[in-house]
Formats: structure tokens, C-alpha cells, sequence
DNA sequence: CTTGACTCCGTAGTGCGGTACGGGGTGCAT
DNA sequence: ATGCACCCCGTACCGCACTACGGAGTCAAG
């Protein structure tokens, strides 16, 4: 099993060494145990964490809700029932932000096609493209 | 054709007057022309503007992304093809993001399943079946 | 066994995206 | 014609998510 000092894991997840401690502050990242002394060493799942993380983040989430993301499994005092509560109402928001980016790439296309023609285009083609297409 | 103080193009968009003023100053919406006195007068269209900012924003895009999306037309000293341009380099980072949507949707099924079975749930279930699914 | 890159931990500062406030003016409703 | 809710414009402040810095300690290479 290797490990990693904490700058191994922010070059690893393509992030500075200050980010990944201010997620172990937040609570995002657990700290690898210290040994009193010296270096922390951290498991290769920190780097996993750090990078669902960084995509989390590119798609909007806040950094509690990617907290709430990562934290979502059945622990004591969190009923099997609760994290599929929790899990179906996250697979819903998530439907919608898909549904949201899927009309703004509809109407990116009908400006790219319309731009081909080299029709006359209107004053903002995008919200155009958007209120005729809904 | 109907036209809306601030305050109600603030109210039909669900957000409130500062922020309307704020994406104003921005450079985001446009100023409606002042008569040199009394109350401006927005035209419809600003609350569509104002809607798609709101989405823009839950779909992780900056206010500065958002305006560039807002501003993708052709216009004098912009050409055909680079609206084009940037236009598929959007589409395509669309389509990342729709992409990680999805591999998070799959995910979170995942956990709803598993969560019904009752099987032992592993310490972090997402990046579980993230890993396993990619 | 030194040297230099890296770590630890604490605190301070930055940029983005708003949000609040205040002193004045406007406008419709009664 | 007088409230009273709303607008104008400027400035100050706020929370989130980093980012920078500094002084002391650690470790591995040469």
C-alpha cells in the first residue's frame, strides 16, 4: 500500500498543497493520522477525493453539498431508508441540471447551424434559440 | 409591448433588486435607457436574460462564462467562424459536464441499490462505484 | 552531516458574487 | 395633495473558496 506525503496528493489531483489542507479543514478530506511528529502520510483514496471534488465543483455543487455527496452511505445513526431518501432526491437535481445543460447545447447547435447559413441572427441568439425550443 | 420596473423584472426572475443592479453593472443585462429622470423601463426580454444567468450559475459556469454565452452572436469585428469556434468549444465542454452528471447519477443508483439490498455499504460508497465504473 | 526541498500549523489576505444601507427622488392610489 | 411603496445611485459590507506567508521542524540525497 503507498502512500503519500500532502504534496504528492495535490500534484496528483492537479491542485495546490494550501487547497487540500483548507479541505481537511473544511472537513472535506479526512487528515491522515499523525504520528506526533514528522510527515503525514495519505492513502491513495485522498487523491480520488480530491478529484471528485474538483469535478463536484465544475458542475456547480457547493463544497458542503459535495460534502453531503461524499458523506452519503448508511453509518450508525443513518438508516438505510434516510441515504436512499437523500441519494433519489441528489439523482433528481441532478436529472434537472442535465436536462438544463442539454437545452443549452440545443440551442448552441441551432446558432452554430444558423451561423453556417449565415442567416441574418438576432440580437442574442442563445435565449432565441432557448424560448422557441421549450 | 409591456415593459417592468426593476422591481419586477427582479420579482418575475425570483431574484432580488441588488442583484438585478449588480449584474447590471456587470455588464450581464443591459441598462434600460434613462430618461434623465424617474424610474427605468425594462423590456420582457430582460427577464429572460436574468433566468438563463440563474441557470448558468447552477451549472458551475462563472458570471464571466455566463456573459460570454449571453454575448455569442455575430456582430460588427466578430466573424461567421469564430462564433462558430466558440461556440463547439462550448458545446464540447457541455458535454463534460453532462458526462460527469451522468457517471454521478450512475453512481448514486448505484448506492440507492445496494442500499435497498442492505448489503455492507464500503466508507465512501460514490467513489466506490465511481471507480468501479470507469 | 550538511543542504535544500518539502512539511507543519497558524493566521492574514484575495477575488467573486452578491447583499445591505442610506439619502434622496418618483408615482399611483385614495 | 399627501401618503407610502417603490426607484435611483453610491458605497460599504458579507460569505465562500481559496491563496499567501512565515517560522520552525523533517527528511533524503549527496
Amino acid at each position: 500500500m503507498s502512500a503519500f506525503t500532502i504534496g504528492k496528493v495535490a500534484q496528483q489531483a492537479g491542485i495546490g498543497v494550501e487547497t487540500v489542507r483548507f479541505y481537511i479543514r473544511e472537513g472535506l478530506v479526512p487528515e491522515a493520522p499523525s504520528r506526533g511528529f514528522g510527515f503525514r502520510h495519505y492513502p491513495p483514496e485522498t487523491v480520488a477525493r480530491l478529484q471528485f471534488i474538483q469535478r463536484a465543483k465544475r458542475l456547480g455543487f457547493s463544497l458542503k453539498e459535495t460534502g453531503e455527496l461524499l458523506n452519503l452511505r448508511v453509518s450508525p445513526g443513518v438508516t438505510c431508508a434516510e441515504v436512499r431518501s437523500h441519494a433519489t432526491a441528489k439523482i433528481a437535481d441532478i436529472e434537472e441540471r442535465i436536462r438544463d445543460l442539454q437545452r443549452m447545447r440545443k440551442a448552441l447547435r441551432s446558432l452554430v447551424e444558423v451561423c453556417q447559413s449565415s442567416e441574418p441572427v438576432s440580437d442574442c441568439p442563445i435565449l432565441d434559440h432557448l424560448s422557441k425550443s421549450e
